[in-house]
DNA sequence: CTCGGTGCAAATGCTTTGCAATGTC
DNA sequence: GACATTGCAAAGCATTTGCACCGAG
């Protein structure tokens, strides 16, 4: 189940990083972020949590998150607005989006020539790569009919 | 010339849209962007208007921002951090990034593969793109030798 | 002369920080 | 016990807004 190997795949980041915490917080935001679909942000989240029974403050949401990011249980994307969405790349192919600039809508989707292209292009320039975002706005097909 | 240029695409934008009107301040802004190399940020573009003795408020540098926006006279960028950052996108052809996460330095490129790949991503959506942004982070060559 | 635009400063909203209290190791 | 982590509220920032004044049409 993806809970477990998500939950060893934090537990060995805190250890392989020496001084890290197993915390309860970490493991709840964890659990919550699993349980998420699709993008959220830190707002949606904090408040999953408190109606869930969960303590915490959002300043630990936005400490975790960024541990989650570290090790690659979640993404962070930064659309058009000011606030940073998130959401679970557990178990999940790495895929891009397009926004809808009408409805907000997103689309999601996966392209291996995408891909392959970018690492030509990184290798051409002795770039090595961390990660890759690609976004495409426009106006999604149910915009574009009415 | 590519100021006449540019001056006429906001006229002829502000015209378009019946009310805007053609005030100094919007062309004094239009004019530091012409100027400017590379990315930019707000504070960047005020503290160099100002230091060229034009006086503007940053609340209307944000406006003229969106405004030359709106006309295709520059981009709009999101990166990581929490600042827009801008570039003129006049006279200039549709192009991407990559970012180092260690020094920060940004390397452009173009590559028409990616843009058509991603016209028919969208096309199988029934998409309409508006524009597309691909960001490529990672380490640069010069940050991989250090 | 009318209303859109500007400047200023205050307000907003996301995110970070400082510090005492807490609980992991 | 030591010290990383938490919670809370205050601080920081980038961006937006409200409003009186100004000036383009």
């Amino acid at each position: 189940m993806e809970k477990q190997a998500a939950y060893a795949i934090l537990t060995d980041h805190l250890k392989a990083q020496g001084k890290l915490r197993a915390t309860p917080e970490r493991f709840a935001i964890l659990d919550a972020v699993l349980q998420s679909q699709g993008h959220f942000d830190v707002e949606a989240l904090y408040y999953r949590l408190i109606t869930n029974g969960v303590k915490v403050s959002k300043a630990t949401v936005y400490n975790t998150l960024e541990l989650l990011q570290e090790c690659g249980l979640v993404s962070k994307y930064r659309f058009a607005e000011n606030t940073s969405r998130y959401e679970k790349a557990f178990g999940r192919p790495h895929h891009h989006h397009m926004i809808c600039l009408n409805c907000g809508d997103i689309i999601e989707f996966t392209n291996d020539r995408l891909e392959r292209i970018q690492e030509e292009v990184a290798a051409g320039e002795d770039f090595s790569i961390q990660s890759t975002t690609i976004q495409i706005f426009g106006t999604c097909s149910k915009c574009t009919k009415k």
